[in-house]
DNA sequence: GTCTATAGCCTGATAGAC
DNA sequence: GTCTATCAGGCTATAGAC
């Protein structure tokens, strides 16, 4: 019962092509890009990946792997309802302000990914935290749709991440609006109010 | 007093430019793809445009130009707001359903674009629309930051068409919730009862 | 206004030495 | 496991004929 050896190197290539997909996306991104900022030569890449798409989807999943897992509180949570949305909303706003990667990627993969690659990353990857939130949802909110509930949630905090770069060009635009204390705070107290969660 | 005579070819390579953008972003689309589809020599694009990036950006403004002016009730709309909220979720949701191209190159240039180009799109395009809809956001609850509350109000709409892709490989996610009357029944009585609107 | 041809560079990927 | 060298092709952009 042996974990696989942790190979440094290639997690050197994944933590260096990280923000760089990230930030200029897969097209924009070449195998040179990645090898000059991981100090060694695009050959040597071909080593540790077979392909470009391969090394981009190992990114993915050395990204999101464990990292959305428990972002909606368990079934058993017995905490009043009011708290357990507080906290879903904490711990979301703080998962994407501590990493600004997660969120672009996964805002890129819903704009480039193809149909074989996004049922790829929704089977390995999002079909457990999604379900979780929509059984947090339903348990808030009993009579709406927790799909639809749990998209709507997802995308009212992510938005206040993805209009960061252009909020200050924006009437009213201010620093605070960035602050994850918040945006918490406005995204709990609409949640809360939306849903009839009792204080 | 004459407008500017339109150019019928400087036209058709903008349409035919703009779902490449949009699907495949601007790394991802060559001088020579979008000529192909245009039936012309990629030479032939360059004595409408100067270069690549002027392209790209005549095509933001082709596609945001007046679309999203009126998005917003003006503030001399006597309608009750209930109705208000109802037609400008309404508005939005066919706005976005109607033409997939202006939600696709929004969420990529909130991506990709660097600070400069940001500024540009934000004072050109979208201040106009993004002030109306603070400023009903606003009328529909005085005791929000409207900033953020327009913030939320589109995220939430956004997230619905930004899934569509995926929403066939997440738990429970039906065609049904991809219908623009769907969504805009649920994100009005999301939106109603998170703000206090009385029907 | 559109064409063909091409310059000059970048691309993903491979071969073979060490 | 990493290197240099290289291939075959794609890229933006330009030159110059028509």
């Amino acid at each position: 019962m042996q974990t696989k050896k942790t190979s440094s190197a290639r997690t050197a290539i994944l933590e260096q092509a990280t923000p760089l997909f990230a930030t200029k996306g897969y097209s924009g991104v070449s195998m040179r890009d990645i090898s000059k900022k991981v100090g060694t030569s695009a050959a040597a890449l071909y080593h540790h990946f077979p392909d470009k798409q391969s090394l981009y989807m190992a990114v993915m999943e050395f990204v999101f792997a464990d990292k959305v897992k428990n972002i909606a509180p368990p079934p058993e949570d017995n905490s009043p309802a009011s708290r357990q949305l507080e906290h879903f909303v904490g711990n979301f706003v703080n998962l994407l302000a501590s990493d600004p990667c997660l969120r672009a990627l996964l805002q890129r993969e819903l704009l480039d990914g193809d149909e074989a690659r996004l049922k790829l990353l929704a089977k390995r990857l999002f079909i457990g935290p999604f379900e979780a939130i929509a059984t947090f949802a339903k348990s808030l909110s009993s009579n709406s749709d927790p799909h639809m509930l749990a998209v709507s949630m997802i995308g009212l905090l992510l938005f206040h991440f993805e209009t960061i770069p252009i909020r200050e060009f924006l009437p009213s635009g201010e620093d605070k609006h960035n602050n994850t204390e918040v945006i918490t705070s406005h995204v709990t107290q609409l949640l809360t109010t939306a849903l009839g969660v009792s204080e």
